[in-house]
RNA sequence: CGCGGGAUGGAGCAGUUCGGUAGCUCGUCGGGCUCAUAACCCGAAGGUCGUAGGUUCAAAUCCUGCUCCCGCAACCA
């Protein structure tokens, strides 16, 4: 009889970088479900892989002086350590570069093409010749510059491929709205209003730009642009479309996508309307969990910047505190939708009072007790008595409560429910004394029981965790005397498994109390470190020459350049744009009565650093909107090394209004 | 007035669907125990459930206004 299949997939990640705590995130989250839906006695499908085609990829290659796939390969690399590392049980891992995908995704492509759901079109908006990118009418700015350089952009219609999105939207809005395919349900109304109420876009589906990618079948200046390269990744590594593998019919629809909220749109939307086109079935579940948010030791919140130095290094963190501590902290803090402070404090805390001296100590004190009053293996003679019942009851249950949260994706609560019966234990422990019973000839039977108890509730514990933590848990059934067969999901559903005469192993100890002080002291120690060094790299860089200016723009006569009427003026007041993040609105004296520019510097100045000076102003740009607020003008600033911008200040006794040639 | 979510003891959260003694984890304090990883168990303190009104016998929960946070969208002219 063929059994059932459950198919679990993490997002393909884009190894532009080197793996992360992030990413670590998704990948233990699915790896635990994937493990027990094995557990449970299905055919898992566990999929993770790399997205590895794109611009920036080829760049980053080429800053390398190594081919794409040359570069790629180095990363991917380092991701199969991490997964390797972190005992990720993925059943398969697809790289967009494997010869198979690349053969499907052409397929999928050619086929949708010939649904006509994909047309040959053009961009009606403008081409950036330094930045070499097109932009569409609603990124172009008003004044037609090209929204990241700021230069001017010139009339350019490139041919590209488009997707239709529009029939699809009405059974995508009601795939969000009324199934319980988006978890939590939440976001739901937000991509509504967001996306399908104002109107789905055609979606650009290949590019010319650059040429690291798949090529279109039947257009050879094209190559497929990410959505239909990367999201086909779920079919295509069943073998849809190719003879690779033949599992599409078994595996397909995928019972869970997990994905981070940066791309959940991607999966709520694109996704379902590509396999819609493709007349498909769609997945049965798309899992949106938060972000890792990183506080410092203040307790502020921190980007992790690899710039700074402050990232979070997976390795790092296992060499201290062991993996399974590492994937435990991420499950149990982790909640559908919602981000999840990660700091160093928080991490120890919870090693410390769930790991060590819950869950960890249960065992150990359990174990020597064995030991102590058994010599290792318990009498079978057995005396019941109070409190037996109230805790095997509680033990008995958890099974059930964990497999309803793992089937609603909720492993922090899940977690929550196991500890539930870890604190049961430990509370049995003191209610039933068994070092009193210990000093008693006459209540071995019951010193045995009480001991037996506690083995078969830390077998059940133990094996249920085991999905959570496949590192350690082998460790436990090793000192509680568990044979492989007596931890199986059947048996974490039962009390009485082990044999009556079990013979303990006293053992190392499992999950070592952290000294929080001592560690966070350390901890900080390093990271104040590799952000030394990552400024001191910096400060290299810069002075080795390796801040790329931006690329000459084409050359000018000076009619053009008059044009534009460059005057001083100063900052009478500033103040931030109400829920804008990078927009300052500034009141000038600009020697004419004075007037109201908007600028995005919000990042890098405050208001108070520029009331008071002078700036330089385009003043006769033609006024825009930002936000609600109209500006009359822009302000000259210089672009910095880091990324920033950096306001030119000119002389700043120059009046106001004077104008510069 | 772009859309949505939230505000609960020191911290982090549950409870709000279907109104009726405000609960959990960590922390603090007191006690107990000694098998155990300075672990474990019990008890206590600590909240007018953001704010102002309204509905009701009764509101954390329903309605309205307001304040402040956070997402998403927009936005570096």
């Amino acid at each position: 009889m063929d059994k059932k299949t459950f198919y679990i997939t993490t997002p393909i990640y884009y190894p532009s970088g080197d793996p992360h705590i992030g990413h670590c995130y998704t990948t233990v989250a699915c790896d635990s479900i994937a493990r027990y839906k094995r557990m449970q006695g299905y055919d898992v499908m566990f999929l993770t892989g790399t997205d590895e085609h794109g611009q920036k990829i080829e760049e980053k290659a080429k800053d390398k002086g190594v081919t794409p796939k040359q570069y790629v390969d180095e990363i991917v690399d380092i991701f199969k350590k991490l997964w390797s590392y972190m005992n990720i049980s993925y059943d398969r891992y697809i790289r967009t570069t494997d010869d198979y995908h690349i053969e499907s995704v052409q397929k999928i492509f050619k086929e949708l093409y010939d649904r006509g759901y994909i047309y040959k079109g053009e961009y009606k908006g403008k081409y950036c010749t330094p930045c070499e990118s097109f932009w569409t009418e609603t990124q172009l700015d008003e004044n037609g510059c090209c929204p990241e350089c700021h230069r001017p952009v010139k009339e350019a219609a490139e041919e590209a491929y488009f997707f239709k999105m529009a029939p699809f939207a009405d059974r995508i809005e009601k795939l969000l709205t009324e199934t319980d395919y988006l978890r939590p349900k939440t976001r739901a109304v937000e991509l509504v209003n967001n996306f399908i109420k104002p109107g789905l876009e055609d979606l650009c589906v290949s590019r010319t730009s650059f040429t690291w990618g798949v090529p279109v079948p039947f257009d050879g200046k094209h190559v497929v642009y990410v959505w239909i390269d990367a999201l086909s990744n779920y079919i295509t590594a069943l073998g849809y479309k190719n003879e690779a593998f033949d599992e599409y019919s078994k595996y397909w629809p995928a019972d869970v996508h997990m994905v981070a909220k940066d791309i959940m749109r991607f999966h709520a939307i694109i996704w379902p309307a590509m396999l819609m086109a493709l007349e498909e079935p769609l997945p049965k579940h798309l899992a949106v969990h938060g972000w890792i948010t990183f506080l410092n030791k203040k307790g502020e919140e921190q980007k992790m910047s690899k710039s700074l130095g402050n990232v979070v290094d997976p390795f790092m963190l296992g060499e201290r505190y062991g993996v399974d501590a590492i994937r435990y902290h991420i499950l149990r803090e982790m909640a559908l939708g919602a981000d999840s402070a990660f700091s160093n404090e928080i991490m120890i805390n919870r090693i410390n009072s769930d790991l060590a001296n819950g869950f960890g100590n249960l065992v150990s004190r359990t174990v020597a007790m064995a030991d102590k009053y058994f010599g290792g293996t318990l009498p079978t003679e057995r005396e019941e008595g109070e409190f037996d019942s109230s805790l095997i009851e509680c033990v008995s249950a958890v099974r059930g409560r964990v497999d309803l949260c793992i089937d609603e994706t909720r492993l922090k609560n899940a977690l929550e429910e196991i500890f539930v019966a870890v604190d049961r234990a430990n509370k049995y422990i003191d209610e039933t004394e068994p070092w009193k019973l210990g000093k008693d000839e006459s209540k071995k039977a019951r010193l045995a029981t009480v001991l037996y108890n506690l083995l078969e509730s830390i077998r059940v514990i133990s094996t249920l965790l085991s999905a959570f933590m496949p590192t350690a848990m082998p460790k436990v059934w090793e000192q509680i005397g568990a044979g492989e067969k007596d931890v199986t999901y059947d048996n974490a559903g039962k009390f009485g498994v082990l044999p009556a005469d079990v013979t303990v192993h006293k053992g190392e100890i499992l999950f070592p109390r952290i000294d929080l002080e001592k560690e966070i002291a350390e901890l900080n120690a390093i990271i104040e470190k590799n952000m030394a060094a990552a400024k001191a790299k910096l400060g290299a860089d810069e002075a080795a020459g390796a801040f790329a200016p931006a690329e000459l723009a084409p050359e000018i006569a000076i009619d053009d350049f008059a044009k534009a009427d460059l005057r001083v003026a100063l900052v009478k007041s500033c103040e931030k744009v109400k829920k804008s993040k990078k927009l300052l609105c500034l009141q000038l004296d600009d020697g004419f009565g004075g007037r109201q520019v908007v600028s995005g510097i919000a990042q890098w100045y405050e208001p108070e650093d520029l009331v008071g000076k002078k700036i330089i102003i385009v003043a006769n740009l033609k006024p825009a909107t930002l936000c609600g607020v109209e500006s009359q003008g822009m302000i000259l600033a210089a672009d910095t090394p880091d990324g920033g911008a950096a306001v030119v200040f000119p002389d700043q006794s120059l009046p106001c209004g004077s104008k510069i040639r």
